[in-house]
DNA sequence: CGGACAAGCTGA
DNA sequence: CAGCTTGTCCGG
């Protein structure tokens, strides 16, 4: 068979059907090397192809390439237009077998919401002053040398100084875990003169090459010169996608930049155990640090009258009443109820003291019903056991009886914001309110014990976003928790301004459960679990738990075994989902 | 995914 | 047995 060399006579191309994993080979039309489309195409191109009797959007993966044997090829019906460059292509092939989902997925994200026939490039690089030679500067130039670096901030940073920072080595990659801190910061670039794409509706503007702000969907923007990579509160869960495939955009965006060999910084005032692994952390002095956080006032709720003890420690009236503008958080998440000792007020809890026991048939009973013991509080052996459950609704009435005056209720669904002086809300209140200078966990034991793997790493982001809000300490801001567990990690990390301690905390249990950065886990579930899992087997280094509740926990030492296994695997024809790392296992 | 085609079910 | 539903296969 001979072919024309110069001409793309035969392309390969990934059409964009989700369940086709499969690639297939079109002809280009011979109008298309007249008029000059033959020359434009390029991989990641996008066209339009008959497939099964209809038409389908799909991307060029490859130019000029043998032609099947014993195959009638089909011609391409139209060119759409400026599709994800190459590099894109492999890192949305990547990113498909990091997350066990499929490429079509990220080629979307990858690809211009509008069609575009071809892009400007922007003129000659900008040149951004030297700034000064601070932590950034240097997390920067170690990021320059080893790829990544680590950056703990104060919840209250400068994040347009250390996004100049990125931008002093080209244009960089800005990954904000909100699209109102992303906008806020990118608004700031344009006024000091840095050109900036703003989000996904950007693409051609990043296409030309610019600095890209965004939310974790701006990972996939092209950047022809991409130059550094900042993830703000790289903790944050919104970095992660919550349908699968589940994939984060902090893992992405630094993939991406050791591709191309540039320097990643992963800033947060309390750092996740993955960053904390993929690179050294910086810090600015304790003292600055410290100064950062603001000023934390505990209630320790053990010693208090156990029958008289209600909703609110005794002596927080004098800190909620007043003319301070007040935010209480109460979450009430999950269906479980907490009980704590009448006698002595110990939490109710498992013997490793991780999990809640509740009271079922006269018995305490653990969630996983792995525990049982008889309705006694094992500190001082009391059989009087109290709910101490009480919902958002009527914690307002009491709080309006405890302060003298209306409180309004901010909920998730409730849109607007509270307009008295006082609020209370569930964890939603924090995104909502503005301009607060108290801000009040009235039972952070709830959170502490949520039966979530990750709750204590969750409630200090949470805490995070508290501190934010109020602002560094000589803003006079003041962080009230009440709990029963003044010595947890977490309480003793806020008083300290040190988050370390939660990180030293979460990364022994980590360690010992095998979950990542010190292990990988996928959760196989829905309909099409069970013949997947028989079409899996028993890969060598992955170990196949459950069934449980119909859901398979497969567990490996390493992301390696367990992927390639992952994606070697046949899919079944019925509804399979795959869950890479799950935050609840 | 969605069309094609085959096998299975229903009703008179 | 036509006419319809449900299942399985496969696409260039």
């Amino acid at each position: 068979m001979t072919q024309t060399p110069n001409q793309n006579r035969v392309v390969r191309v990934i059409v964009d059907v989700l369940a086709l994993n499969k690639e297939f080979s079109y002809l280009v039309p011979e109008a298309w090397q007249v008029d000059g489309r033959a020359q434009s195409l390029a991989v990641g191109s996008m066209v339009r192809v008959p497939l099964a009797g209809r038409r389908v959007s799909a991307w060029i993966s490859g130019l000029d390439v043998q032609a099947p044997p014993g195959v009638a090829l089909a011609s391409l019906s139209t060119l759409r237009g400026v599709g994800p460059s190459a590099e894109m292509l492999e890192l949305a092939s990547w990113a498909a077998w990091r997350w066990a989902g499929s490429r079509v997925k990220f080629l979307r994200a990858a690809s211009p919401a509008k069609m575009l026939a071809g892009i400007p490039q922007q003129s000659a690089r900008q040149s951004v002053p030297t700034g000064p030679k601070d932590v950034f500067a240097q997390a920067f130039e170690f990021a320059s040398e080893h790829g990544v670096a680590v950056l703990r901030t104060p919840p209250s940073s400068d994040d347009v100084a250390l996004a100049l920072q990125a931008c002093r080595c080209g244009d960089a990659l800005l990954l904000c875990a909100s699209a109102a801190r992303a906008r806020r910061l990118g608004i700031a670039l344009r006024r000091a003169g840095i050109r900036v794409a703003l989000g996904t509706k950007d693409w051609a503007l990043a296409a030309s090459g610019v600095t890209v702000v965004g939310t974790r969907t701006a990972a996939w923007l092209p950047m022809p010169r991409l130059g550094a990579v900042v993830v703000f509160d790289e903790h944050d869960e919104r970095h992660s996608e919550e349908s699968a495939p589940t994939w984060n955009a902090r893992e992405v965006a630094l993939e991406r930049a050791r591709r191309r060999g540039v320097p990643a910084v992963l800033s947060s005032p309390v750092p996740s155990l993955e960053a904390l692994r993929s690179g050294r952390l910086f810090r600015p002095d304790r003292g600055f640090e410290r100064r950062g956080w603001p000023l934390v006032k505990v209630f320790d709720r053990r010693d208090e009258d156990p029958v008289k003890g209600g909703l609110f420690a005794e002596g927080i009236a004098e800190v909620l009443r007043g003319d301070r503008r007040v935010v209480c958080v109460l979450n009430r998440k999950g269906r479980a109820r907490l009980l704590s000792c009448a006698a002595c007020g110990e939490l109710v809890r498992t013997l490793d003291e991780t999990s809640p026991m509740l009271l079922s048939d006269k018995e305490l009973r653990s969630k996983d019903g792995n525990e049982s013991r008889p309705a006694v509080c094992v500190h001082c052996g009391s059989t009087v056991l109290k709910n101490l459950r009480v919902g958002v609704t009527r914690a307002k009435e009491e709080l309006e009886a405890l302060v003298g005056e209306a409180v309004d209720e901010v909920t998730a669904t409730s849109a607007q914001v509270g307009k008295t002086r006082v609020v209370i809300g569930t964890e939603a209140v924090l995104h909502r309110q503005d301009q607060v200078e108290v801000v009040a966990f009235l039972d952070l034991d709830q959170d502490l014990l949520a039966p979530r793997q990750r709750a204590a790493e969750q409630t200090m982001a949470l805490l995070a976003r508290a501190a934010r809000l109020l602002g560094p300490r000589d803003a006079g801001g003041l962080l009230v928790l009440q709990t029963r567990q003044p010595d947890h990690e977490v309480v003793r990390a806020l008083l300290l301004g040190d988050p370390a301690l939660v990180a030293v905390a979460e990364r022994d249990r980590r360690r010992s459960a095998g979950i990542a950065p010190y292990g990988a886990q996928a959760l196989i579930s829905s309909a099409g679990a069970k013949p997947f899992i028989e079409a899996l087997g028993q890969p060598a280094g992955v170990r196949v738990l459950g069934p449980s509740d119909n859901r398979w926990l497969l567990q490996a030492d390493e992301h390696e075994p367990l992927l390639d296994a992952l994606m070697s695997t046949p899919r079944p024809n019925a509804r399979l989902r795959i869950e890479v790392d799950p935050r609840h296992a």
